[in-house]
DNA sequence: GACTTTAAAATTTTT
DNA sequence: TTTTAAAGTC
């Protein structure tokens, strides 16, 4: 062997010690770090490890790992050193060891990771940290939207926008198309605004500007296209008039940029030397181009994912992304990780049987070295009801056994199953959380005061305007608004300016007073916003806009949750401030548009949830509930197209692969939903299991009763808000009604005399735990249970 | 211009 | 069944 021979074998001998910890595979992607890589990372395989793992190689070692280039310094007594120090590690020789085996360590900032969500970003975020110190917090780990926020908020001027762009989300969107229908007298049956938006934002992702999208549906010759083209042109033009960027444009005008400005492309090329790319199965078109052309340069892209994970084709995603990832870099390497460290083998079988029905996959198979485990459990109910009380009963012997509530988790497939749930839930004292649902930010009053802080920041914001120009009310009716869309429109200036210049617009004169009045308030706040701390701010908003003293003048349960949402949203501007301590309010509101309800899910609080299949990608829980395991629901009824019904198998896959311990499936032969009672066949997925992995327990009619007070009202009042809690303050969300501290002694119309031991707030609700003198220790929802007990004490 | 009633729709939704 | 938006009434 050459020295330069031995030098490379002896380098990587002393790498691979470092990441000694992980599997031949995991390790083998680690170290091959150059160049385009394809990671086929089925689920629990520790991809995340791998990621973190393979950062840190890139920024201790280089390319170390993978090259054949040796340092030209190396010396004959280096090799002998490094030799030796593969076969026997010493701390003192640690430091000459490495500096010995780095080849050209890459810096922190001139590597970008990019995930779907920002829980995923955030958890990479921290667990680089704690592996790299502050270094790590120089990577660019963000979704793809942040991410392009970012280059954007820097470089947009040079697409002719303006940087203070306000984002629009999906109902924004909506609300946007509404109107142009109905300015446009279509009929929004035919023209169905979210249709129309799917349209064109497929339109986007194929890069098609609203013109040629016109031009190919007039050499088409088709009405409809045609029609949805001077929609598409329409909607384009309001949004810039706005100065807005939809979710899409965020990606869109990223691309285009770095397609059409060579000084922009060079610099962000030149800057990100290594690209990872999470969720690969995910990727859309646009997506696929923004992430080829930042590595366009030095080519080390690397993705991961799993094809057999890809759940959103609804949402654009391609799958071909992935399954073409090989063709479009012929010397990009693949690497499998099929060992599964998560599930049982019952589990793990089980899913494998399940996807090997699809066709059209890359082909894996995954493996585990864990026990056998328990069969899966195949429950047929008689009804919902029953269905979701079998389910509490399974949690309840569960907790008696010593597992938390946190080691279950419920999936359906749609949120309209999660109401029967929640009852037996309430029921039997189980404490659970909903993700998903109605979504804090999608909250009516949360919207509105978003929108203040909105119209605040930028002006030009006609949609947020609107919205709250007459919230509370100012006497500024339709009437009024439609004349000042008019004029805005006529003069080509933005609704704001109009108002603002109410006098000078004979249409406007009677209402005068009222427009300059409210434009003088906006202007007033956005001069306040700049010298005064954001919390501060928001308060002063709050007030002088009147929004609170509104909610507070009609004293009803609706407003008082209303005023908690709202306090909410300062809980949040304070933990953005603790984040970035001088936050402007156009950061804060950036943050605001590209968070979901998922980012606030809390996996350390003690509670079992539920979610649909969908949310509840990435997680993985001890006990997983599947319910409503029926033909028509799951899959569900578009899946007559053998497309779709793949990408429900999919979907199924990815629900079981979450199980770690047990897995329990659930059905019922009749099902009320959407008001409508039906019976539905078995899920042909169940079906594709074999059967000597499921247990069928006997279709007892054993009414459940596991110390639940059946004595009380059966349906408590309204359901209150499900998830509500932004970020993570669960604690925060102390509700009205009656108020429980822990030590309180307390008479139960019931129960008797007892003194209340824990209260843990959840949702708009509580749990409390109750010991009675004469009955035991019982736990009861506050809202429920709350109506048969007074403190005495 | 504010409030009430009625009607229609209800997969999934990382941003 | 439940929720939300659009039309109708005071």
């Amino acid at each position: 062997m050459t020295f330069q021979e031995r030098f490379i074998k002896a380098r990587k001998a002393v790498i691979e010690k470092e990441f000694s910890h992980l599997n031949d595979m995991q390790r083998k992607a680690v170290l091959t770090t150059e160049g385009p890589l394809l990671l086929l990372a089925g689920a629990g395989s520790g991809k995340t490890t791998v990621l973190i793992n393979r950062i840190a190689n890139l920024i201790k070692y280089g390319r170390g790992s993978d090259s054949s280039d040796i340092p030209s310094f190396a010396t004959q007594d280096d090799l002998a050193f490094l030799e030796e120090y593969a076969k026997n590690p010493s701390a003192e020789g640690a430091d000459r060891a490495s500096r010995l085996a780095a080849l050209e360590p890459v810096e922190p900032w001139r590597l970008i990771a990019i995930t779907f969500t920002n829980k995923a970003a955030d958890e990479l975020k921290s667990r680089l940290e704690k592996m790299l110190g502050s270094s790590a917090l120089d990577i660019w780990a963000s979704t793809f939207h942040s991410a392009c926020v970012r280059i954007l908020r820097r470089d947009i001027g040079r697409l002719g926008f303006s940087g203070g762009f306000t984002i629009y989300d999906t109902t924004d969107s909506v609300t946007v198309m509404k109107r142009i229908i109905k300015d446009f007298d279509l009929d929004d049956k035919t023209f169905a605004p979210r249709m129309v938006l799917s349209q064109i934002s497929s339109a986007k992702d194929m890069m098609l500007s609203p013109a040629e999208y016109l031009k190919e549906a007039e050499k088409r010759n088709d009405f409809r296209k045609l029609k949805i083209g001077e929609l598409y042109m329409e909607y384009a033009k309001r949004l810039k008039n706005a100065n807005a960027l939809d979710f899409d444009d965020l990606i869109l005008y990223t691309v285009r940029l770095l397609l059409t400005d060579a000084e922009a492309r060079e610099y962000y090329q030149n800057k990100f030397k290594y690209v990872l790319i999470d969720e690969y199965q995910d990727t859309n078109n646009l997506q696929y181009l923004l992430a080829s052309t930042l590595a366009g340069k030095w080519k080390n892209i690397c993705v991961v994912g799993d094809d057999d994970q890809s759940i959103y084709k609804f949402r654009g995603a391609t799958i071909k992304n992935i399954l073409d990832f090989e063709n479009q870099y012929p010397e990009a390497r693949t690497i499998r990780l099929e060992q599964n460290y998560r599930s049982t083998r019952n589990i793990l079988d089980a899913a494998n049987s399940v996807i090997s029905n699809n066709r059209g996959r890359k082909g894996k198979e995954l493996w585990t070295e864990n026990e056998r485990g328990e069969a899966l459990t195949l429950y047929t109910a008689p009804n919902e009801s029953d269905e979701a009380q079998y389910v509490a009963a399974r949690i309840l012997e569960g907790y008696a056994r010593g597992e938390s509530w946190r080691d279950f988790a419920v999936l359906y497939r749609m949120n309209a199953q999660s109401n029967q749930l929640e009852y037996a839930f309430k029921r039997n004292g189980i404490p659970y959380r909903v993700i998903g649902g109605v979504r804090f930010f999608d909250r009516a009053e949360v919207k509105d005061v978003l929108a203040y802080l909105c119209v605040i920041n930028n002006p030009e914001d006609d949609l947020r305007l609107m919205r709250i120009i007459n919230v509370p009310a100012r006497s500024i009716g339709s009437k009024t608004l439609e004349d000042v869309e008019r004029i805005s429109r006529f003069e080509n200036i933005s609704m704001f300016e109009a108002v603002k210049a109410a006098g000078r617009y004979p249409d406007l004169q009677k209402s005068a007073a009222k427009l300059t009045a409210f434009a003088e308030l906006i202007e007033g706040l956005r001069a306040q916003a700049e010298v005064m701390p954001l919390d501060e701010f928001y308060d002063m908003v709050l007030e002088k806009s009147g929004y609170v003293r509104m909610l507070e003048e009609k004293e009803s349960t609706e407003n008082a949750s209303r005023l908690e949402n709202i306090r909410e949203l300062k809980t949040n501007i304070i933990s953005f401030l603790k984040e970035r301590e001088r936050g402007t309010l156009s950061e804060f509101l950036d943050e605001i548009a590209l968070y979901t309800d998922m980012d606030q899910y809390d996996e350390n609080g003690d509670s079992v949830v539920m979610m649909t299949m969908h949310s509840a990608k990435g997680l993985e829980f001890p006990t997983v509930f599947i319910v409503g395991a029926e033909e028509g629901i799951f899959p569900g009824m578009a899946a007559i197209d053998p497309e779709e019904l793949e990408e429900e198998r999919r979907l199924c896959y990815v629900a079981i692969t979450r199980a770690k311990k047990r897995l329990f499936l659930t059905n019922a032969h009749h099902r009320m939903l959407f008001g409508r009672t039906s019976s539905n066949r078995l899920s042909r997925f169940v079906d594709e299991i074999p059967e000597s992995f499921i247990d069928r327990p006997k279709q007892a009619r054993t009414v459940y009763s596991f110390g639940g007070f059946d004595n009380l009202p059966r349906r408590p009042q309204a359901i209150t808000p499900k998830v509500t809690a932004a970020f993570s303050h669960p604690q925060a969300r102390q509700t009205v009604s009656i108020d429980f501290k822990k030590g309180d002694t307390i008479e139960h119309k019931a129960f008797g005399r007892g003194v209340v031991v824990s209260v843990q707030p959840m949702g708009g609700d509580a749990l409390m735990e109750v010991a009675f003198e004469t009955v035991g220790t019982k736990r009861l929802m506050r809202n429920t249970a709350g109506k048969q007990m007074k403190v005495i004490q």
